[in-house]
DNA sequence: TTGTATGCGTTATCAA
DNA sequence: TTGATAACGCATACAA
């Protein structure tokens, strides 16, 4: 049975088992074609039959590539994190590499981290999900021959790889939805300014209102922070305006807010769609649940992941195929990825509106048809 | 600034740049105690101020200890995963630690992945998390020297260290509460019976009704398979009975058939908890948002991931404690953390029954108050 | 096509 | 206390 399991083995022990040189063995390994084919199988058959995994850090040590993809993430239980690791797994078992996965909260200096991680050269490229504060120093490493891909909403993708989504278009699409149901006065709580998207996602609202007619309602223009709180502090200011200064509709930046939104208007006895229709942002997994469940606009995470650390590899192989391999890890001021660092791919993956109770469009005579579908 | 970043110098640049030699260098990174303190402060000083990192493949390879944990999880997108791996990684941010994550998806074949981490020899310990058929094989690298923590609820734990719940303790205690709210016809919905968990929330129901006077009716038993699909189809079941069959009450074997009961429930205009009362198991994120939010027993999950993870980094501890570092990797037939491999711990942590509105206690009278909390 | 020899960056042994 | 040097396991330039 090969069942040995024991790693004990080093390539000296296989070359003597099947009665080569280590340079032979070292040569099977890494599929060198100038090795004899039946040779090869020879080899290969004692690899397999001990079970034979070369020691990665010798490898690596030797200038070896190594299997091991970083990546820099925020705590996985941000609500988007667990779709789009599932992606990015799912995606690396088919390849050979693996993860390190390096989690960022709050205790510890990010950047710190992030040296930490590229000095200890064991990565053959780097994925960085969410990095915050990190974005030049990460552009900057890019820049100096680090495969890398980041997954952002905040900074503006520049200078790197990035994949994320079209936030006007989404947001645009939104509040179409929101007009299509008859809505003219649709309000907006919006992120935090310094966030990227939700400057994209205020004007494609902007654009989906100015193009039915509507000049945007700077009264109807509300300040939240991507949190619950920021939701429910933007939904008590609206509910304590006069009833006819309310909007009928609401795009609101993320569904996190829209989750405090929705407890608020319960809590005040606003029925929803009725009193006032709700669309959200992102579709994480608590939006089908919410009372009413919210429409919402699916951001693909599982598929974003996917993408990017498809991107990730492609990359590293490119890199592979340029640079003698040996000198690939002494690349001073190598450029590798030529064609990827002069100009950087930015993939926006399509997202697709979501449509539930919260914002239905009622018609008066309907009202008391809770059946009804529309 | 201390922004170099680049990990381009080695042990012997640093050496070269505080005139002393390489050895010294490592001395001092390695707090070697045996270097003069002045000595130690000028070599301490060049590293910062070059901010350098030691290669980790050169570092292993030399017989040194890696900082990498293994961790061999499921898809992240389980429903207990993300608060797991927060627990694992709020704590290994304290630590010098990084995790290396192996995501085991349905695709390849575990066994060998399970052998390719070990066999590349980069961890210093591993972290199993519900790893299904592989506890067996576990048990074996463990009783050979790994140190290894198992989160699972599928086998029995035995022959290596374990974190997980009381199972029969906190089912008795969901079935205590039902029988607290009235009810003596309660019904339970279990999981597959090859889950040892199953078995023991089974025999926690039954102990909880045999106290109450109660034998526990096989009518009433329904074999789900933890997934949303069992809690509809038994729910469907148990439904198509005649009213006076129906159970007043059911505990859930987990929250997720829980989501699939109260679907169909819904749907039929079965009102919970006025016609049926219901408790779940797990707390998953969904559970406070159902309609109606469900009473559920909360699984203290980060803690586990905190706490297994602690545990390991204590037997890593004290296998480097006894066994001389350069041996450490050369044990063959040594056995490192002795005392934990005579009698693995296996750490028991408190669960929270969590009540919600679906199995509030309805006292007739108290029908037409929404709002009554209790 | 294959084998020999060297070096990768670190730790640890042995002398000094 | 410090320095020189031999591993560690592998990849590769070079020689055969």
């Amino acid at each position: 049975m090969p069942g040995e399991t024991q790693g004990r083995l080093t390539i000296q022990d296989i070359a003597r088992l099947a009665g080569v040189s280590k340079a032979t063995v070292s040569r099977v390994l890494n599929r060198n074609p100038s090795v004899d084919p039946l040779l090869a199988e020879r080899v290969t058959k004692v690899v397999q039959e001990h079970n034979f995994v070369p020691n990665i850090t010798a490898t690596v040590l030797a200038g070896g590539r190594t299997q091991l993809i970083g990546v820099l993430a925020p705590p996985l239980n941000w609500p988007a994190m667990p779709e789009i690791m599932r992606g990015v797994a799912e995606y690396l078992e088919g390849s050979p590499y693996e993860i390190v996965l390096y989690c960022i909260g709050s205790q510890r200096n990010h950047a710190d981290v992030l040296n930490r991680i590229l000095a200890m050269r064991m990565i053959s490229g780097l994925l960085a999900i969410f990095p915050g504060g990190l974005a030049s120093q990460l552009a900057t490493h890019f820049q100096q021959g680090l495969p890398l891909v980041m997954i952002d909403d905040q900074e503006e993708p520049d200078g790197m790889p990035w994949v994320g989504i079209d936030n006007p278009t989404s947001a645009y699409e939104a509040t179409r939805h929101l007009l299509a149901c008859g809505h003219t006065r649709i309000a907006h709580i919006q992120g935090p300014t310094n966030y990227h998207c939700t400057l994209e996602r205020y004007q494609g609202y902007c654009r989906a209102l100015r193009e039915a007619g509507i000049e945007p309602d700077p009264d109807l223009l509300l300040q939240g922070n991507f949190e619950q709180s920021g939701g429910r502090h933007c939904a008590s200011v609206l509910f304590a305006r006069d009833r006819e200064r309310w909007p009928s509709a609401i795009f609101i930046g993320n569904d996190e807010m829209a989750y405090g939104f929705l407890e608020v208007a319960q809590e005040l006895g606003v029925r929803i769609p009725e009193d006032i229709a709700v669309v959200g942002f992102d579709d994480y997994v608590i939006s089908a649940h919410t009372t009413p469940p919210l429409t919402t606009v699916r951001q693909p995470f599982s598929n974003i992941g996917r993408t990017a650390i498809e991107l990730l590899l492609t990359m590293i192989d490119r890199m592979n195929e340029k640079q003698p391999p040996k000198d690939g890890r002494q690349t001073a001021g190598g450029v590798p990825t030529q064609d990827f660092v002069v100009d950087p791919p930015c993939i926006q993956l399509a997202t697709t509106l979501v449509q539930r109770a919260s914002s239905r469009l009622v018609l008066p005579a309907a009202r008391n048809q809770p059946g009804s579908n529309l």
